[in-house]
DNA sequence: ATATCTTTATATGTATAACATAATACAAAA
DNA sequence: TTTTGTATTATGTTATACATATAAAGATAT
């Protein structure tokens, strides 16, 4: 039999996935912005001519992804989705795969590695005393426990995040804890006495200082060895 | 009259966000997985003593988010949430606001600073030779023509994401792309007589050389050359 | 016995109608 | 003028019925 290629299948979409491409079309021609409201749910049911069931679900959909917003009597109107929120949302049923937080864990790595000429072109003396604050208590805790502490280790980074003053880039990573802890948790323990290949381990303390008086490149190269165990750990997988 | 204080308000959730969190806590509980199936609309429905219209549009959130899937006769399956989707379909209603559009284009500097180790692990004769062709073509054609393509620069930048191996990174640049050339498109236009601060400009042709015979530190370096009109633009933006 | 077609049961998809609820506007009262 | 009640309205919720796709079982042909 001649096998059969290169044929399209019949459009199989459903009403409320023709309505939603209907409501998305309307919003582009009338030009739609942010605070603008639309027509009730009744009015669009009797235009497209579906029941308001139809025209309900379409909506819900655009409520879910954060492009409009209901109120009671109101009606609704556009809103500025929050894209950050619906990735939280997706990541609270803990259902995604391993390459999915294999990939979300080295995109930690090229965040933290990239965002270094952000740091130095925004950071303020608050920024600076703040992390001094964070890198000295964790100096003082480790003399007692030997015992690495996630906690500072998330103070340190996070605070990072957040002096790059990019409000996106840091609820990402904000987001991205829960999985940052559970590599941290895993980490094979080996890394603890990990040989790092220029001899020396770059600390926070050092990270720090090369902020305060150094350049984004210094910044870059210190931050490479710092991460290094986490680089080899990531890099030397093979990926399928 | 005394000051109304300290009084916390009454939680104002909709029956469906009740159902919504409800549901989370059930998969919770019972541990469900991928591919596993769950109870059908009308057993819910009965079990949480609401309407099915109720647990329809709680279940249409999951799966406006992709965390189930529903097919007819045969119910609703757990899924892998594809969390770029997500991105995308908000993406989709040009509703973001301008602080955003700049957080995502500052995020997109970062990650090509950030990712140079990544390529150099990862990178096979194939890419490069694929860059290679890339490149050569670019150089052919700006002999003709004076102006700065935007063709060339996304297949030179979404072949190194490409070769990044990192699925998610490179699904989030194919998203990025519309934000890319909105900016593109708005460059100033002194900008295409920028004055680089090393007197020399970077080319394409020399970072593919670096990514053959380099090292990630000058690949890091030479980049934030290539990129330094853009990192100007935007870290000369005063931020609220 | 295997493959293919037909039937049937079933869970989601859609339609309709009715009522509940909260927010707004506006009138009435203080 | 400010507060309080009241009507209105668009979304939220319920109930019920029917449509549709399809998995699974059963019937028929090869």
């Amino acid at each position: 039999m001649k096998k059969l290629t290169n044929i399209t299948p019949l459009e199989n979409l459903s009403l409320v996935d023709k309505v939603e491409l209907r409501l998305k079309e309307y919003f582009k021609e009338n030009n739609l912005k942010i605070g603008d409201s639309i027509p009730k749910e009744l009015e669009f049911a009797e235009a497209l001519g579906v029941s308001r069931t139809v025209i309900r679900e379409a909506l819900l959909r655009l409520r879910t992804i954060g492009v409009i917003e209901s109120k009671k009597r109101k009606g609704m109107v556009l809103t500025q989705p929050d894209i950050i929120q619906n990735f939280e949302k997706a990541i609270e049923y803990n259902l995604l795969g391993e390459q999915t937080l294999t990939d979300i864990f080295e995109l930690r790595l090229i965040l933290e590695m990239g965002m270094a000429d952000l740091l130095f072109a925004r950071k303020t003396k608050e920024d600076v005393d703040a992390l001094d604050t964070i890198v000295a208590e964790q100096e003082r805790d480790e003399i007692n426990t030997s015992f690495f502490s996630l906690e500072h280790e998330i103070a340190f980074h996070g605070k990072l995040y957040e002096m790059s003053n990019n409000t996106t880039l840091q609820r990402f990573q904000d987001l991205l804890l829960p999985v940052f802890s559970y590599v941290h948790d895993n980490m094979s323990p080996e890394s603890k006495d990990f040989k790092y290949s220029k001899g020396t381990f770059v600390t926070h303390r050092d990270l720090l200082n090369i902020l305060k008086t150094g350049t984004p490149e210094r910044f870059r190269e210190a931050m490479r060895n710092h991460l290094e165990p986490h680089f080899e750990r990531v890099l030397k997988i093979i990926k399928s």
